[in-house]
RNA sequence: GCCCGGAUGGCGAAAUCGGCAAACGCGAUGGUCUCAAACACCAUUGCCCGUGAGGGCUUGCGGGUUCGAUUCCCGCUCCGGGCACCA
């Protein structure tokens, strides 16, 4: 009687293995062919949870797999360990983050290994650690240089929740701040920018180029929101002139009055006298609603406006229109202000409707068009030399009619805003920036950094950032004078740090610059990232602009246009219908898994359970699944230690172990191509049936090459159980070494067939026939059916359609 | 409102190029082993009619194309996600 499956020790045993070895350590002049596995570094929020588990197997799977296809895998992983939990901590306890956030570490740490994913640990990069801090800061600084990074004045987000700025990224639809919950109010203050709107073209245009699941490209696609139209000026009847954007100048005929945003700057110029009172009393009350109030479609105030007294003339036809402001023309897109074409914008509309302005159609509508604004195609109307064009070709005309006439031009404009980066925060990368009385904003020198946050801190109830008060961090000289100067005090979001780890991984020990770009040459672009789904835009674009911009400033290889070639989203891990994680008190702790059925189990489960892109519900069944997936590994264990008996009149399957074995490796091989784990899984659980047949029958001796291909397809799903086996069976070998199986597709398809008879669609008999029939044969062996003649009941057949080897439909 | 997904047994799911719908697993039922239980093993398990042989029906709903549709096309319903006054 061979040896139970020991799970717990066995487990330990190959973790201290791998740990110990190397095996997936790997230098960038590894003669193999190179390919970047990655998954999302995370957060330290303590042990591991199912979220976590679900990502490292998948990333784990990959890494295993493409070292059987003989590549040097490059497998690294860190932290992103700078936020706001950990500084929420602070202010509750008074624990400084540093030790709070490594304590979290280590158990995170612990529960990836537990989970038996491999990992190049030499090359682990922690955002807080003061080398990682001095390159986030280098490149801060070359942005700065370069003109990528500027400070401005401006209307921000201000959460005060978290006592801080976001970035438009970080606040909801709903206004709310996308952490804490509470609603978002606009501070004008003075802060950092990246520049990423330089970008906007190259972002979009290179989402082409990427092996990303489209509905990501699609949200991203969305987010920058390129729309071209034409930008020309508006003569003010008694002087000055306003500058509007548009999308549809071929409407412009039909232009019934102009409309500013509230804050536009020369609103003050354009009220009349007489207007003054109702123009101060409606700027005053837009200011003193929320943002989430003026962005709903049905708040309080939606579609209101007022008139300033003031007539801008429409170039076109030389017709006076009034000016208005309203509360849905928005300050910071296209020039804040715009024509308003009532009959093909809805929102122009029902401003037009509420304010009883004129409306003119100047697109011809469908028969039977309602009482609503036209935005579809069709001939051009009221349009003087427009009409008759359809869309396309009047936007042209009335777009080249601007320019010749010297009043506008084509313009593009994107919804994408500079990326606010500074927060008021302590616990993140400082900006490593000095002001002076005389010299301003000055950076700090290269040789200076890191300028990393005092220890000595002590965090305040209100949440205010200790940086401010610290008078040892503030107070320092100018690099540029020599004079007494402070520093700044605000801290980078995390995504600052998040946007070049990657790149750190290829060259993590560098101590001359964040990293050598031959080296990143040789392992960038990462060929598979896997991440959640939620990251699709933040982290994603982030990124993508950094890799761009730093490949353009020559710290990275000026080819890498793009950080990840291929992405991966997961599904999320949900309970009772919504989202399971630490705030919502609902997570099932991989842990007591790890101590019962073993980290093996609880993998199979997460490939086994369906599709990897979709959610995963986790419910009462959950368990029962699991304990399946850890019965199939007692099940493979029993067979490749030979502890399965023969049974007394069991009939051993018809066709043989060596067919279905290569059928088997092309079957699996291809699930793990195309990222269908839970049917690789149930191709090795068929197979693993079959054999127990073999043996039950009587085979016993035979199974042995069987089992061995079986254990290497399984290698990098249950890593522990295939690596104690096959060092059982191979003493001395190493599973995961081995070369992925092969096989001869003459031996991977069946000798012989089941071919299906229908009459008239529905099935009728089955024949088995030989693999290679021809379609004459099957014919004959159709009408040859009895209960083919049953069915055709004498009747002469119309039309017989043959597919060899498996179908053939007869007609009557 | 716009843009993406999705809907298949009691449950998770499979069907890769238009060709046997429901592989694999969970659960359930019956059995073997056992003093008994657990474990393990074996068998059955989409629904309806039928003692049976067998027959009929079935992939959210309604149409269409086709010899043949879970798969393609048109029109809906519901669920999930993203965006949402971006001119």
């Amino acid at each position: 009687m061979a040896e139970a499956y020991d799970v717990q020790d066995i487990e330990r045993k190959w973790q201290a293995r791998w740990r110990e070895e190397g095996t997936y350590q790997v230098e960038a002049d590894d003669p193999r062919p190179p390919f970047y596995s990655l998954c999302m570094y995370p957060y330290p929020s303590g042990a591991a949870h199912q979220g976590h588990v679900r990502n490292y197997t998948f990333g784990d799977l990959i890494v295993r797999h493409r070292t059987m296809h003989g590549f040097a895998v490059l497998t690294p992983m860190g932290f992103d360990s700078f936020g706001l939990p950990a500084e929420n901590a602070a202010i509750k306890t008074g624990v400084h983050p540093r030790p709070f956030t490594d304590a979290r570490i280590v158990e995170l740490k612990e529960s990836i290994e537990r989970l038996g994913a491999v990992y190049d640990w030499r090359r682990e990069v922690r955002s807080h650690d003061p080398e990682y801090i001095r390159w986030t800061q280098w490149i801060f600084l070359r942005f700065l240089k370069a003109g990528l990074a500027y400070r401005k004045q401006a209307p921000v987000n201000w959460c005060p929740g978290c006592q801080t700025v976001l970035a438009n990224e970080q606040v909801l639809a709903d206004g709310t701040c996308d952490r804490s919950g509470d609603v978002v109010v606009k501070r004008n203050l003075e802060q950092w920018f990246f520049k990423i709107t330089d970008y906007a073209d190259q972002l979009l245009d290179d989402l082409a180029t990427l092996d990303w699941p489209e509905r990501v490209k699609v949200m991203q696609r969305n987010w920058i929101g390129r729309s071209e139209g034409a930008e020309f000026d508006l003569p003010i009847v008694g002087g000055t002139r306003i500058r509007v954007f548009t999308t549809r100048p071929d409407t412009s005929f039909g232009m019934t009055y102009v409309v500013l945003a509230p804050e536009h700057p020369q609103v003050d110029e354009l009220t009349t006298l007489a207007q003054r009172p109702a123009v101060e009393a409606f700027v005053a009350e837009v200011s003193t609603h929320s943002e989430v109030e003026r962005q709903s479609a049905e708040g309080p105030i939606n579609k209101r406006g007022v008139f300033t007294g003031s007539f801008a003339v429409n170039p076109f036809n030389g017709k006076e229109v009034p000016v208005y402001l309203a509360d849905y023309v928005l300050t910071g897109y296209g020039t804040g202000a715009i024509m308003a074409v009532p009959g093909e914008d809805q929102r122009d509309w029902d401003f037009a409707k509420a304010y009883d302005l004129p409306i003119i159609r100047t697109v011809q509508p469908p028969e039977d068009w309602g009482d609503s604004a036209y935005t579809g195609d069709g001939p051009a109307i009221n349009s003087q030399w427009l009409d008759g064009l359809e869309k396309a070709e009047a936007v042209a005309k009335a777009t080249d009619w601007l320019e010749a006439e010297g009043i506008g031009e084509r313009k593009v404009n994107f919804r994408l805003r500079d990326w606010l980066l500074s927060r008021q925060r302590f616990w993140g990368c400082p900006i490593p920036v000095v002001y002076c009385p005389e010299h301003g904003a000055v950076p700090v020198p290269d040789d200076q950094l890191p300028v990393l946050a005092p220890d000595d801190v002590e965090f305040r109830p209100t949440g205010e950032s200790p940086l401010r008060f610290h008078e040892g961090f503030l107070r320092t000289t100018c690099p540029t004078c020599g004079q007494p100067a402070t520093r700044e005090t605000d801290t980078m979001d995390t995504f600052v740090d998040s946007s070049w780890y990657y790149l750190r991984f290829a060259d993590p020990k560098n101590a001359e610059a964040p990293f050598d770009p031959a080296i990143v040459a040789k392992w960038l672009p990462v060929d598979q990232y896997i991440g959640g789904i939620e990251h699709a835009i933040l982290h994603l674009m982030y990124a993508r602009f950094f890799t761009k911009a730093l490949a353009d400033l020559g710290v990275a290889p000026k080819e890498l246009r793009e950080p990840f070639a291929r992405l991966f989203t997961q599904g999320m891990i949900r309970m009772g219908g919504s989202k399971m994680s630490k705030s919502k008190g609902n997570l099932v702790a991989p842990a007591k898994y790890f101590d019962t059925v073993g980290a093996d189990a609880l993998r199979l489960f997460h490939l086994f359970v369906g599709p990897p892109a979709d959610d995963v519900d986790w419910s009462e069944q959950t368990d029962e699944v699991i304990d399946g997936c850890a019965r199939f590994l007692n099940r493979v264990w029993r067979l490749a230690t030979g502890e399965v008996a023969t049974v007394e009149g069991a009939v051993a399957p018809a066709g043989d172990l060596e067919r279905a074995t290569h059928a088997l490796v092309a079957k699996v091989s291809d699930d793990y191509d195309r990222w269908s784990y839970n049917t690789a899984v149930a191709a090795c659980m068929e197979f693993t049936n079959l054999l127990y047949k073999h043996v039950q029958a009587g085979g016993g001796g035979s199974v042995g090459p069987a089992v061995d291909t079986l254990l290497l397809l399984m290698a990098p799903m249950a890593p522990h159980a295939t690596a104690e086996l096959w060092e059982r069976r191979h003493p001395g070998g190493h599973v995961h070494t081995q070369a992925w199986p092969t096989f001869d597709p003459a031996l991977a398809s069946a000798l012989t067939e089941t071919m299906i008879v229908q009459v008239n669609g529905k099935v009728r008999d089955r024949i088995e026939v030989d693999a290679g029939i021809d379609a004459a044969e099957m014919e004959r062996l159709a009408l040859a059916s009895a209960k083919v003649q049953a069915a055709l009941d004498g009747a002469p057949p119309r039309k017989v359609i043959a597919r060899p080897p498996k179908l053939v439909n007869i007609v009557r």
